[in-house]
DNA sequence: CAACTATGGTTGTTTAAACAACTATGCAAA
DNA sequence: TTTGCATAGTTGTTTAAACAACCATAGTTG
């Protein structure tokens, strides 16, 4: 492995997104949000498409099904969403946002938008174009071997 | 926030840092070693400088005390490392590889070095240069956060 | 020397990841 | 219809993150 390798790695695994966790962490809990990264990526899911399954949930924010039970059992907790039984198969809960979880959709998306922009900062489009190619890339050649 | 950074954001929190640690617990598992990656980075401080101190190694790693606390009991419990007093100051113990932690050193790093690869395949070194120093930019505009 | 402060480390609590094992329901083929 | 398989979700266990609160030791200052 060159050194160059070895530093992206480092980097990729554990630093950049315990770093940018933090951060987000922080700036919920600094306007009084209490929800965490991951719940906030299941929430921002539901944003764009309410009343879906827990595996459909899964799929999009690539967690397992014991992950998303539990996330969905504190968000649930909190207010956030309610599981509702699916009419015709009873396998399955759709997930509803409440109220109070539709309500903080402009404070958290405002929130996280203000950390983006401060993480980004200084770094031009470009630079940002090539590394999200390059991250999603990386998934891809990972995911070849995570599914075998 | 524009389109593009909301899908960098979403690579960087969480996806490409889960997919990478399932790719590498899965690696180690195929071998027979029953480390985590968290404990790999640990490890692979102390293979780069011995004997030193869990304050050393906090910094190294970007942990807080409490967790490497833990991963040194869980490290020590696997006989991979112990805890030394350190002859003067009776605050300090310092991280001594074991034989055995020393000993899986060039497996391990064989196993990460194949990940790495697979992980980078089709990705040229000016694209991972430049992804680097982005993700490098990334942390420390956020560590300014994060500090104070 | 006593009080204060800084440093090194541990413990408690909550949230979440991975994986295995499990229950319940639905569907399809014999 | 019953057997078997697939799908949806839950539970148990281990590891680790964050943060707060804590203890012990060391160094500093009055």
């Amino acid at each position: 492995m060159k050194v160059k390798e070895q530093e992206v790695f480092d980097i990729l695994t554990g630093k950049i997104s315990s770093t940018i966790n933090r951060a987000l962490l922080r700036a919920f809990s600094l306007e009084d949000l209490n929800i965490t990264t991951e719940q906030w990526s299941v929430l921002s899911s539901l944003w764009k498409e309410d009343k879906i399954t827990q595996q459909q949930l899964c799929d999009l924010t690539r967690k397992d099904k014991p992950s998303m039970t539990r996330l969905l059992d504190n968000l649930q907790k909190s207010k956030l969403v309610v599981r509702v039984a699916h009419p015709s198969d009873r396998r399955i809960n759709l997930i509803h946002l409440t109220a109070l979880g539709v309500s903080i959709k402009d404070k958290v998306m405002g929130i996280v938008s203000d950390v983006v922009d401060t993480a980004l900062s200084g770094i031009s489009d470009e630079e940002i174009s090539i590394s999200r190619n390059v991250l999603t890339k990386i998934i891809q050649n990972l995911d070849s071997i995570n599914s075998k």
